[in-house]
DNA sequence: TACAATACATACCGGTTGGAATGTTTGTCA
DNA sequence: TGACAAACATTCCAACCGGTATGTATTGTA
């Protein structure tokens, strides 16, 4: 219909699709970002496609090519964004530590230096922030969810199963309860803190992680 | 304009308003219970309105008329609803303890079996589940909820210290840090719990939380 | 080079929801 | 007892937001 316009002068017409080059993988990793950092700011519920959209600077054309609905979009977030973040930032950490129980109060200590912490200060864990608002309301968030949590206790277990082997540890410890207590009490640290803004809380609180950990020590 | 048309026979008017007497407390009441209800299963911002208004039974106009806006109303719940639940949950127990450090661990091992608590498996803990939601989001609602957590602290960190110095737990125990770490342990235990909808974990994580206020222990 | 599939952009819609405006009833006090 | 304020109920609206319909440019392919 239009476009039979074209008469010889269409000097506005600069090319109005300046995006060059297509790339979808890459698109679909800009939406994945930019509704990972929605959802971490003002959780699934509170995401707006619209900024979601504004902030990867696309549309909601490439946004429904890419997920049916927002729904499955949470859902991508938590499988192709969360989940590789807890993997680089604890498993690789700790399956590559000489001392497992050392390796452990490490990367519980070097949390409030890390970089993204003053975020973490701010907005908390991911991932508990997302369990905690959505697992009782879908059990499709809940199941991926839980997914990455037992990732997470897996390797915590690991670690502690490793340091009783190698006689750091008492010999009577239950690695696995003993991980999910790890896991529950740093996310209770970290949404303590979050919730009175305040690094010295965070520190406070993670060396009580610490001297519990230290008390299962021979 | 209406109402005057009242002819002689109005069978049909029965009494509209069945709602025989008015107690302005009692409505007030009536729409905090059930913006508490509202706001523990889908969060503050999942809270809708027309929700309350149907759960309590009222209207708008019941609702805007005791509270200027949605948010006040959300302050009203911290204020008025789950700082009392906190003062008579934990405040009223430990305080009247004999022994205090028995009185923590029985508070904490009571709470799967308490009553609520399928509901607190199911949805969590309200405090720790507004906190995490709002606090980044609204200054008001942090302000508000440090309120019911620096209560929660101190009264923990008040039975630690009555141990202390009754030679139950050891003297050079930093009660404010201990007391920080206690609670933190026991929102993560909630929380984790809740994500994996499961009792047995809840159980597990808090052994975790009482073993390790046995370590405390001279 | 024709053609189809993919990868987006644009425009629009309908339901939802917080809240305002207005009307009506009940209690209170001069 | 009548006026006035408090305590509601009813009605309506404008903005927001997830989703759809449709158009168009790019890329792969035979």
């Amino acid at each position: 219909m239009a476009g039979l316009a074209s008469a010889g002068e269409d000097m506005d017409s600069a090319p109005v699709t300046v995006r060059s080059e297509r790339n979808p993988d890459q698109t679909r990793r800009r939406i994945l970002e930019a509704a990972f950092i929605e959802m971490y700011r003002n959780g699934f519920q509170g995401m707006r496609l619209d900024e979601v959209t504004a902030a990867s600077e696309l549309t909601k054309g490439a946004l429904y090519h890419h997920f049916p609905n927002k729904r499955a979009l949470g859902y991508a977030v938590v499988e192709e964004v969360i989940r590789p973040m807890m993997e680089s930032i604890w498993v690789q950490p700790l399956q590559q530590a000489s001392d497992p129980l050392q390796g452990l109060l490490a990367v519980i200590e070097n949390m409030p230096e890390a970089k993204p912490s003053e975020m973490m200060l701010q907005y908390g864990c991911p991932l508990n922030n997302l369990a905690q608002e959505m697992s009782p309301l879908d059990e499709g968030f809940r199941r991926r969810l839980d997914q990455v949590f037992n990732i997470w206790r897996q390797v915590i277990s690991d670690a502690l199963r490793a340091a009783r082997d190698k006689g750091i540890i008492r010999a009577d410890i239950d690695c696995d309860e003993t991980a999910t207590f790890v896991m529950a009490a740093l996310e209770g640290c970290i949404g303590i803190a979050k919730n009175a803004q305040s690094v010295d809380r965070l520190m406070a609180c993670n060396r009580g992680l610490m001297q519990y950990l230290l008390s299962l020590k021979v």
